[in-house]
DNA sequence: TTCATTCTGTGTTGTCCATCACAAGTTGGA
DNA sequence: TCCAACTTGTGATGGACAACACAGAATGAA
């Protein structure tokens, strides 16, 4: 199953590759769906691809030895992910998870790396992605320290927001509270109990797969400690 | 005070570039010194610069909101730092202090990246270097997600940890219970107490500022969960 | 529609660890 | 060599949060 040309179209990373570059690479693709929670990529796959997300959505997880699983990141439509295996060849340091019902379109390591190797724009754009990763993972990093749940919540929430057409600030398709627990280092129970606060004292709102942050700031005082999270 | 072509050589980063590159190159740099604990790269000063570490250590950090430090990776003589911002031009992810009385070459930025751009096995090498990095920082972010600070304290030490020519495991400038402490998300005093029991059951030496992992695999069992830490 | 499954809400309990407050040891600079 | 500054050791205390155990809601597949 090949991917069509107008497809590819769609990927920011794509688009320095003249179109008679893009022809040979639909060839080479190959076009899968995954239904919700199932396995896109594991860790310990022998053939390592580079992914480029169709539709739906992903969150890149590992397991801790205790079997406890930890959140890393989401991938949305557009994005591309499996780079760090192509960059560097070893195996893939995470699993990644279907958040949804999920179209990938795969490339496999060696044409990806070939690929990058033969267009140095693309090889800058790489490189500035690697750079972005080590940056958003030292924010998560970051996050992890902050003593108390609700403030780790708060500051996620702020990372998955995006200004929206409106102009509100939203978290677009909700993340569940488990989902969240595991990227912030809490209980299931305790993210939902901070939501709850949340929502009562009219910092958030959720309708439907929505979330909106009515008062952001209220939001970034709490994140940066500046206000104790409300209590009751 | 220009840098020595002799000093230069120290530098793996620096190998694939021929002798007739280096003698440029030690004009554009500088030596400075640092006293222990001695900011080396403040998160905000405008001038961004790569750093070659030529002598004692250095480490990474960053603050939460309250003022607490977070610990994010040791730099060992011959390693190189700052290449974050020399990549994609953003203003540094973190602070950089000296956690002993260094020695540091810097070369500023749009110089270091004009290196890189000229030079693809170079090229090569700093994206290998991102890879890695990301990679590093997520083992980091694993550690964090360690329910007990005891099995994070096994996991540092075990990172921190190489052979030795003898043949033992060493950790080998010991950081302070308090570098430590930043780096795990643990108190200072949380540390003391883990090491006291990781001495008391035999599986930590230490001499003068050297740790020997006497049993490296009862760490390791430790750190995975598989034994329960030492009570008493 | 109906039923199963996943997600969210809520009380209770116990433990673990941060914090505070010092004391004792160790280092390194003058 | 001596002293000051840093590092390590130790007890006591309280609060916060994970864990458990369900109940109720929402979702979606048949």
């Amino acid at each position: 199953m090949p991917v069509s040309l107008q497809l590819l179209t769609q990927f920011p990373l794509l688009h320095p590759l003249p179109r008679e570059a893009l022809e040979p690479l639909s060839a080479q693709m190959s076009l899968r769906s995954f239904a919700r929670r199932a396995m896109v990529i594991s860790k310990d796959t022998p053939t390592q691809e580079l992914g480029f997300l169709v539709d739906g959505r992903l969150q890149g997880v590992d397991f801790t030895v205790d079997g406890r699983s930890v959140g890393l990141y989401f991938v949305d439509p557009g994005d591309y992910f499996g780079e760090l295996s192509v960059v560097d060849g070893k195996p893939g340091s995470e699993f990644v998870v279907a958040a949804a019902r999920s179209t990938v379109a795969f490339l496999d390591a060696a044409a990806a790396r070939e690929l990058i190797a033969m267009n140095p724009d693309l090889a800058r754009a790489v490189m500035a992605r690697l750079a972005q990763r080590v940056r958003a993972v030292m924010a998560q990093r970051m996050l992890l320290s902050l003593a108390n749940p609700f403030q780790r919540l708060s500051v996620q929430l702020l990372q998955l927001s995006h200004q929206n057409a409106a102009g509100t600030v939203t978290v677009d398709p909700v993340p569940t509270h488990q989902e969240l627990a595991i990227m912030i280092n809490a209980s299931r129970e305790t993210v939902t109990r901070a939501f709850q606060l949340l929502f009562l004292n009219k910092i958030l709102v959720r309708e439907g797969n929505t979330l909106t942050l009515v008062r952001r700031d209220n939001l970034k005082d709490i994140a940066e400690g500046r206000v104790d999270p409300p209590k009751a």
